[in-house]
DNA sequence: CATATATATCGAAAAAAGTTGATATGAGGT
DNA sequence: ACCTCATATCAACTTTTTTCGATATATATG
């Protein structure tokens, strides 16, 4: 059993981390196969699938099977709920003020 | 010297922890104080400086010190350029579009 | 079916992040 | 100045994350 935060965690870290951030910019020009990445981001075969995993696995990219290759591509879906989750976790609550505190 | 990559991970790292998104939340209903959150968060004196220190260096959260209290609240612009920065990796650029790859 | 190629998975090693307890710093009160 | 309390910092330890090399799986091709 998880708790909200160790799930809302898991989108962020997805964000975490300088290979998948640099992965995400390759996407940004649009759909990529593992190769091409593979090739821009100097880090080892396995340790690409590791990082696609994880970020497949936070919704903020999708894969594609053709043949034998993976293509990705960034899922607008998950990007806009990590958005959302993003302002919700930082948008203060009207209202409630508590300014009392120690002393 | 950091890579744009590395800067922009350090904003996301603020949100990858289970406690700091627990330290978020209860700054949503506005300024706490260091003593206040110790007693919400089953974490020692000593864990709390140190995820706050990286909360604050992320600009998400700012503090204010009143006589020998920390008090901390959600800084709404560092929390807009997270947002947008999180907007602008997941955004896929027009135009580009790289169908061609390996075969 | 054998071979080649692309990606996934595994276990171990390396690196990074988080926790803990002890101590340091710094502000207030006596 | 001394004591107390709140927070910060440090070093040692634990846990988690990332990487690497080897191997497994899966797909295409001869």
């Amino acid at each position: 059993m998880k708790t909200v935060h160790e799930k809302n965690a898991q989108v962020f870290k997805a964000l975490c981390d300088e290979n998948r951030l640099r992965v995400l910019e390759l996407l940004r020009q649009g759909e990529k196969c593992a190769c091409e990445l593979l090739e821009s981001l100097d880090i080892g075969q396995s340790a690409l699938s590791y990082h696609m995993k994880i970020l497949t696995g936070s919704g903020i990219v999708e894969s594609r099977q053709e043949g034998k290759w993976m293509h990705y591509s960034i899922n607008q879906e998950g990007s806009r709920y990590a958005a959302l989750l993003l302002k919700e976790i930082t948008t203060t609550e009207g209202g409630k003020r508590t300014g009392s505190c120690c002393k």
